[in-house]
RNA sequence: GGGGUCGUUGUCUAGUAUGGUAUGAUGCCAGCCUCGGGCGCUGGAGGCCGCCGGUUCAAAUCCGGCCGACCCCA
């Protein structure tokens, strides 16, 4: 059972995040107006605050994606039973959790039909028509869609669901090393995405192969650290190699005049970084959104009596006018129905980064008070010089969450140089664990057998000093340095 | 994969042991109120007690199945 905070009403968030995170979590993502559940398990219902959030994600990284010669596309939700089991490992490795549309109406269909888990299958064939020639290449395409795999046992809002918005690139190239090089560019564009815009710190890396993107030649991924200790996979991108571009007939005719099989990637992110914002940043009092992707990044309150109502919402849409001078997304919250202490708490549950309260006493000083979401700190300024430091404020509560879970991240990566160890760690402490690996899938298999923790990457960095360590589990030589970690 | 807890009005809940037509709060609606941290006062509306079936004169309550949510272990 939840712990009750007897000083908060029930409709604020009621529940401590470091003593009881999972009942925190539902209610910060229900009573904010993220999402709600919807009537089939593992489903949830995206209302408009969690809508607008994914909003600006989706618009960050499709300015960089058309910016680096990407174009969007739509592909459909079905996908032929025939299609999805071309590329063999692929399809065994989604089998479990695809759902199937065996009926139109009363009439059993010849072949059974998929929702999309992925849409790889069902793109590559028609790729494949699409592409003859060199000069076809590269071949850059987005969707932004949904895709649907089935999650039976444990499910969570954004994080674990059956169904979930990402977008799914698809490239199609000439070479391996132009391959190689789109795979880095896209893990470079999700990371400014999720550094920069989304102030969570990542770590970076390679996926082992019991872990990479089933049909894939490698997957490289960004990781994230929850306020609970567990990691979260943020993003991956993926090198296909020519492993699907061989069964789906992805060839082109070179300059050589030869056929020649094409080099492809795929990768995806998805609003599992919308449950990644809640877990990293949010507090006892519920969201708190970095500016940068806050839909509302200023709320201006008026507080007035009747009297003086019109007089005092004038005073605030000038304010806020000022601001969208500024490119600041701001909202006056003009209503009359609601006491400035109910809003207070209103925006502060629902992580708007700044607010803005203008009351008479301020107007008489030519003043604003302004009270940080981060911090809640609170401090009065000039009305002259207010635009300017609401933008600063901004720009420091932009920093200032990046830095603390920066700092988070990094004092919960640990080192272990045996089992025990390793596995000590992961209990009382959490977070990632750094250790040697021999390499074999049996030592890593039984690792997260026992620990529950598994290869969360293979860090691109300090892989120099790996030659020296030794397997942790079965103290081989060496070969890779793993990060393990429990995880979503 | 294994185990457990739970489902009562928009929300949270009492009632379930021992069967008799549901309690309180909050929210909602109307009207008041000197509204700077979820103000205060008065009145009102709101319920297939998750769904289906069984037992019974009678089921929120007992039994079975299903659906959904959450937790713990691996």
């Amino acid at each position: 059972m939840s712990i009750i905070l007897d000083s908060l009403k029930q409709s604020g968030i009621n529940v401590r995040k470091d003593a009881s995170f999972s009942d925190w979590y539902i209610q910060v993502v229900l009573k904010t107006e993220l999402a709600d559940y919807a009537p089939v398990k593992g489903l949830i219902v995206l209302r408009p605050y969690g809508y607008s959030i994914w909003e600006t994600i989706r618009s960050i990284l499709d300015k960089r994606f058309k910016e680096t010669d990407h174009q969007n596309g739509f592909m459909p939700v079905l996908i032929p039973e025939s299609l999805l089991s071309r590329e063999e490992e692929h399809f065994e490795g989604f089998t479990p959790e695809v759902f199937w549309v065996t009926k139109t109406g009363n009439n059993e269909l010849s072949e059974k039909l998929a929702l999309r888990p992925t849409s790889e299958t069902l793109a590559y064939p028609i790729f494949s028509r699409w592409i003859s020639s060199y000069r076809d290449l590269p071949m850059k395409i987005n969707f932004w869609n949904s895709a649907l795999r089935a999650e039976i046992k444990s499910t969570k809002p954004f994080v674990r669901t059956s169904e979930f918005l990402w977008q799914e690139g698809h490239t199609v190239h000439a070479t391996e090393k132009e391959a190689e090089q789109e795979v880095m560019l896209i893990l470079e564009i999700y990371r400014e995405l999720i550094e920069d815009h989304l102030s969570i710190p990542l770590l970076r890396g390679f996926k082992s192969d019991k872990e990479k993107f089933v049909g894939a030649k490698y997957t490289m991924t960004l990781e994230g650290l929850m306020a609970d200790g567990k990691a979260l996979q943020m993003g991956t991108s993926h090198h296909l190699g020519q492993n699907f571009s061989k069964p789906f007939e992805i060839r082109y005719l070179g300059r050589d005049n030869q056929q020649h099989f094409a080099w492809q990637t795929s990768w995806g992110v998805s609003w599992r970084l919308i449950g990644a914002l809640i877990m990293v940043h949010g507090d006892d009092k519920g969201l708190v959104l970095p500016p940068r992707i806050a839909p509302i990044q200023v709320v201006v309150v008026p507080i007035f009596r009747d009297k003086d109502a019109k007089w005092i919402i004038s005073k605030a849409n000038e304010i806020a006018y000022d601001l969208k001078k500024s490119d600041i997304r701001v909202y006056v919250d003009h209503r009359e129905e609601y006491t400035a202490g109910w809003k207070f708490n209103e925006w502060e549950t629902k992580g708007i980064p700044l607010r803005i309260n203008v009351g008479m006493r301020d107007i008489e000083n030519d003043q604003a008070e302004l009270v940080r979401r981060d911090t809640s700190e609170k401090s009065f300024v000039k009305r002259a010089i207010l635009t300017e430091s609401a933008i600063s404020i901004l720009e420091q509560i932009q920093n200032n969450l990046f830095l603390r879970a920066k700092r988070q991240l990094e004092d919960n990566i640990s080192e272990a140089s045996n089992y025990d160890t390793l596995k000590s760690i992961l209990d009382k402490k959490g977070g990632f664990v750094s250790a040697g690996w021999c390499g074999d899938q049996r030592c890593e298999g039984i690792i997260k057998q026992e620990t529950g923790a598994d290869i969360r990457l293979i860090p691109f960095e300090g892989q120099d000093a790996s030659a020296s360590k030794v397997c942790i589990y079965c103290s081989k030589p060496s070969k890779k340095t793993a990060i393990f970690a429990r995880a979503y």
